[in-house]
Parts: C-alpha cells; structure tokens; sequence
DNA sequence: ATAATAGCTATAGATACTGGAGGAACAGAT
DNA sequence: ATCTGTTCCTCCAGTATCTATAGCTATTAT
C-alpha cells in the first residue's frame, strides 16, 4: 500500500496532479484509510506510470482516456492505438516543421543585431513588418 | 477609420481576441462610434500586426508588452529587445530538440505496430513501460 | 421600413495543471 | 501519553491565452 506521497516519488507525478487525475476519471476513486486518506496499490502505480509517460510524449487527456479504454479490452483489434498514435507522430512532426521556420526568422533577426539604438533595432523592426519574414509562420 | 471586423479581417486576429488584447492593455482602449463601437485607425492595424507577428514567433503577451515598451522609447539601446529575441531563439530550439526524441519515439512505436490485437500491441506496450524508452524524455 | 449583418457586454469554458489556506492524521521520539 | 514534524485532506483561486455563448443593440443595404 502507498500513500500518495510515495506513488508521487515513485512516478514523478506530482500530489496535486494526481488527485486532479482522479477528479477527471483517469485514475480510480481511491481507496481511503480510516483516516480518510488515499491508498494505492502497485496496479495504481502502473496506471499513472502509463499516465505520466503519454503526457510526456504530448498526448492528450482525452488521447489518454482513448488509449486506457482500449487497453482495458484486449480483444478488440490495435488499429485504434495506432491511429492514435499515429495522429500524435504527425502532430509532432507539424510542430517541429513550424518551430524549424521559427527559429530561422529569430536567429536571423538576432544576429544581424549589432546597432545599439532602439530606432536602428532589427528585431523590432522584423516584428513590425511581416514583408521582411523569411516564410509564412503560424501560430507554433 | 476600420471597424472591429474589418481590423480583424485585415490582420487575421479574432474579433474577440482583439477585445481580450485591449483588456490586457496590449491594445489601447479604443475610440468609440455614437452607438458604442470601437473604431480603429491605421496605427492600431500596425500595432496588432506586430502583436500577431509577435505571438505567431511564440513570444508570451509578458515579453510583447516589454517590446511594446521599448519600441515607445527609441533612445534606450537595443540590448533589451535582442536579449528578449536570444531567449525565444533558445526556448524554441530547446522545443526543437524535445519534440525530435518525442518524435524517435512514436516513430518507433507506430512503424512496429503490424499485430492486430490490443493485447499485443506495440503502443500500449511502449506506454506501460519506460524501459523501452530510446531516451530520457520531457514534456514537450 | 425592414432584414441581414455586425457589434456590444458579461460570463463561462477549454486545457492541464499549480498553489495556498486551514485543518486533520500519522510516525517516531521522549 | 504526549509532543513534534511531516504528510495528508478539501476547497477554492489562479495561470495563460484565448474561444464561445447569450441576450441585446447598431449599422448597412435594399
């Protein structure tokens, strides 16, 4: 049995967050001492490990919840899981393509920066007037 | 003289992110029609470009509001505003550099999915257990 | 004059947590 | 048995950046 403290330890996933989890119905309504205090088993352990990794990898808790309801059913075919994941892999990829555009335009912007008057700054300058961008950018 | 839709219109903002901008004092308060509409002039259509522009390279309201400041005092040297700009460059390469091990990862798990039952599916695996894990990952 | 479009305010919701206040429970030392 | 220090509880508020809804009013075109 765990107290909350020590499932916190042993997954990284901090106190709050995990109380919040349980709120949102990731994890189960715990099991409470005499003392009105949570306790968890090695399962539960497991549960938010599982949790705490999909979130690093950028899934969502609505991806999360897809993914415990499918592995909650054995039977029925991984194809789902995958596309889940999937959706995930080509989000990333988006995002990665963006912040790469992003981080041409600021690098130029800073390194040209050799002036030290505000009214010469080419920073400034490249944030007032979008002609100057070396492409199309959006929101990353 | 440009209404609040024809502002939006011109500079891809949402009308009531526009609203939120003026709340937040990123925008000035705006001029008023006898019926109690905003009502906006060029500079406005300039100052919100520069915002967008500002929040589609990933800069925090916090850090546009600081180059909002500097840009109204023209004297003060740039140092300020670059040094801004050098600290976005790094947080989105940091981003960058987090979202290639998220994207090793999925890659993997998903290109190896070729089973056709939950429970022995490759995702769900990879989820459950950190092991497999290519590297130490983050949130992104 | 009427209808369609666009605007107004105020409030709530989305996302995924994080932190604090005020108090109760538990573990170990005396 | 009591004291002390840590951990836990609930509830509420706040973060950041919008987005959406409801109910109402203004403007524009015909």
């Amino acid at each position: 049995m765990l107290t909350i403290g020590e499932l916190s330890r042993a997954t990284g996933v901090k106190i709050p967050t995990i109380r919040y989890y349980e709120q949102m119905g990731l994890m189960a309504v715990a099991e409470r001492s005499g003392g009105n205090q949570r306790r968890y088993e090695s399962h539960d352990r497991e549960r938010l490990s599982f949790i705490k990794h999909a979130r690093d990898l950028g899934f969502t808790i609505e991806a999360i919840r897809e993914l415990l309801e499918l592995s909650a059913h054995p039977d029925r075919p991984c194809v789902d899981a995958d596309e889940i994941a999937v959706r995930q892999l080509q989000a990333v990829r988006n995002k990665i393509a963006k912040l790469r555009l992003l981080e041409k335009e600021l690098d130029r912007m800073t390194s040209r920066n050799h002036d030290d008057q505000v009214k010469h700054c080419y920073v400034l300058q490249s944030l007032a007037n979008h002609d100057m961008c070396v492409s199309e950018h959006q929101r990353p």
